[in-house]
DNA sequence: TGACGTCAAGATCCG
DNA sequence: CGGATCTTGACGTCA
């Protein structure tokens, strides 16, 4: 069993994404963006290695305008170097890799040109996998796409066009429920007609489910049927809904515990779990840790990522999560009694008295060594954020520059930085 | 015609 | 002028 995230790894330095918009896209300025992201997506995948996440999905920015007939570069070629290095590192973590064209791909549209792009755009997610030398088990996830007033018609349209594609995106394309249209139940239809293998999104299918009510686990286990050897373990999506936003919404962390209790109602744990979720990476290492009853001394380093971040929400909190560090806590569920503690210190509202305690503690850090330009800086957007005229990200922003240019190391990669 | 989703780039505003 | 903040882009469907 893996858990995984999707496309972007929070709270890690040259792991951004660049992109250009239309206008600027040169083949010039693809080339240098391709690299940079290649570049970037090295960072992650070393950052996956370390937190031994075995699941990673690649975002379909890695080639800006990937599928986009104003990009001519072969990046295949001329970054075969990079693809090569991206490639040792996968095998090096055992990571599975995939990717998901968005809503905006429709293989089964009414507008013949809409349908050339699903394919160019599919071609293209299969050219990443096939430069990064990654075999069948490294999925594409489609949707089915759109209704046009007729669900029966509109799903023999997409078995239609699916046995057009190439055989090597046949292998590799997987179908998943979305939240408007199609229902776990009339996606595993159309796998019947087609055979590509079915993901499971249990979020998708709370808001859209089928008129046939049975447990999730049990859609789940219908689902893996169509799963064969070939196509590696069994897939699925996870999210929360995020409280008080439309439905569908992601929430912004995944809540340990309702992921714990999906996980335990699961018949079949040899499946592959990806998340999706605003934090990201942060809340894959969670759930892995937890799973894996993570002991204090393995969560050091997380605490370190996350203790300026929770100083800034509840000193009480911190100062209840720092003892347990400093007396080196043998509880028994360690893993989940530190998460529980992070995810109540995140879930609190904005308190201006700790984030200025917070702001001090890492001033003190940078004090010794600052400049007066910068300690000028720095007491005036104090001062002006404790007295609600200046922002937070503004004090962050400037705290952030001074830690970066003395290489504080614990401070850099701390997501007091990443995180509001 | 605009909402949907994504998130960095681009544009504009501010001191 | 640098930095902060707001708006745009690129895609297709559907109300």
């Amino acid at each position: 069993m893996a858990v995984g995230y999707a496309c972007l790894t929070i709270g890690v330095k040259d792991a951004a994404l660049s992109r250009c918009i239309l206008k600027n896209a040169t083949q010039d300025t693809i080339i240098e963006i391709t690299k940079q992201n290649l570049d970037a997506l090295e960072v992650m995948m070393d950052y996956n290695i370390h937190h031994n996440i075995q699941l990673f999905r690649i975002s379909s920015d890695i080639i800006p305008f990937g599928s986009h007939p104003v990009n001519q570069v072969e990046w295949w070629n001329q970054c075969k170097d990079l693809f090569e290095c991206i490639r040792k590192k996968i095998i090096q973590g055992n990571i599975r890799v995939s990717m998901h064209p968005g809503q905006y791909t429709v293989l089964n549209s009414l507008q013949q040109n809409v349908i050339e792009n699903a394919v160019r755009d599919l071609v293209y997610h299969d050219k990443v996998l096939e430069a990064l030398g990654m075999d069948q088990s490294c999925k594409i996830i489609l949707h089915i796409g759109g209704v046009y007033g007729d669900k029966n018609k509109a799903m023999d349209t997409f078995a239609r066009q699916y046995e057009k594609l190439p055989r090597t995106i046949k292998d590799r394309l997987i179908i998943e429920n979305d939240d408007k249209n199609f229902t776990i139940s009339e996606v595993l239809e159309v796998s019947k007609k087609i055979g590509a293998p079915v993901v499971f999104d249990n979020l998708h299918h709370a808001i859209n489910p089928p008129e046939e009510q049975r447990p999730d686990c049990e859609w789940i286990k219908e689902c893996k049927k169509t799963w064969n050897s070939t196509d590696g373990k069994q897939k699925i999506h996870y999210s929360q809904q995020k409280e008080n936003a439309p439905a569908g919404s992601h929430s912004d962390m995944i809540f340990y515990n309702d992921f714990l209790s999906f996980y335990h109602r699961l018949n079949e744990k040899e499946i592959d779990i990806m998340l999706e979720v605003k934090d990201k990476n942060l809340s894959a290492v969670k759930c892995k840790n937890i799973l894996e009853n993570a002991r204090v001394e393995e969560l050091k380093e997380e605490w370190s990522r996350y203790k300026y971040l929770i100083l800034s929400r509840s000193p009480n909190l911190y100062t209840v999560i720092n003892e347990a560090f400093v007396k080196s806590e043998s509880r028994e569920e360690f893993a989940p009694w530190f998460y529980e503690r992070i995810e109540q210190a995140l879930e609190l509202p904005v308190n201006s008295k700790a984030q200025v305690t917070a702001a001090e503690c890492i001033w003190d850090r940078i004090y010794d060594s600052c400049t007066e330009t910068e300690r000028k800086r720095y007491e005036k957007l104090l001062y002006s954020y404790s007295k609600e005229n200046g922002t937070l990200s503004s004090l962050k922003n400037h705290l952030f520059k001074c830690v970066n240019l003395r290489n504080l190391q614990e401070l850099v990669d701390s997501l007091y930085f990443y995180l509001n």
